[in-house]
DNA sequence: TATATGTGCAATCAATCGATTGCACAATGA
DNA sequence: TCATTGTGCAATCGATTGATTGCACATATA
């Protein structure tokens, strides 16, 4: 089974239960609350969260509080900062990849 | 069906394309010299790389070459920016991290 | 012209995904 | 104790995915 931040992060559902759990921790019933699919959906898309590493567990009594790891993002984000490099334009601090790109680019035009 | 860029960058092989055209404009044939897989299945994979933007197209006769257009990756950076600074611990600006957060929750409402 | 090459599209198939229903079990509270 | 509540897990189902094969068609080259 594939468990990695950047398949986990394509499903939007699953990108809104991140965006509510950083607001402030919660219960996967509270998480379901604001959606319209089934508590039972919301905490198989929890355990995914939870399987890569996106969320934690913060258990209290019988209730168990996730939380959000945003650190994990940072793979996501890691990749793809060449590419941002690229689109802002600052060409001053690239790598060889990228200077090759500009090169090639040039060189193909008719 | 569904052609947003995180699906689209969910799968690796598709990263991978990706990370090579940004090097060089490759021709789908030569991008599947790169891989395990069919040109079919190569292609398809540009297919959806095409459709969400993340590439363009620069034909030359019979040949395609495809090239890899970055700035399609800011929707991706600008979701992930608010989590960054969490993780980063610059919680200076922490109203416009709930800020952001509750605009994204409301405007992916289904 | 005839042949080879580069590419896209359709059909197909096994695997995975997202969701549901049903059940099990521990923690809470009467 | 016994009923309620919060949660996880298994079975199931339809839709989607990623890959393959086969074919069509335009472009290049003899």
């Amino acid at each position: 089974m594939r468990r990695d931040v950047f398949q986990a992060i394509a499903d939007p559902t699953r990108r809104d239960i991140i965006g509510l759990i950083a607001k402030k921790p919660m219960t996967p019933n509270g998480v379901a609350e604001s959606f319209g699919v089934s508590r039972q959906a919301i905490s198989k898309h929890i355990q995914i969260l939870l399987e890569c590493g996106l969320l934690g567990i913060n258990p209290q009594g019988r209730e168990r509080y996730y939380t959000v790891q945003p650190k994990k993002l940072a793979e996501v984000a890691d990749w793809i900062d060449p590419f941002r490099k690229m689109w802002e334009g600052r060409f001053e601090k690239l790598d060889d990849i990228i200077n090759t790109l500009k090169n090639e680019q040039n060189g193909s035009e008719k």
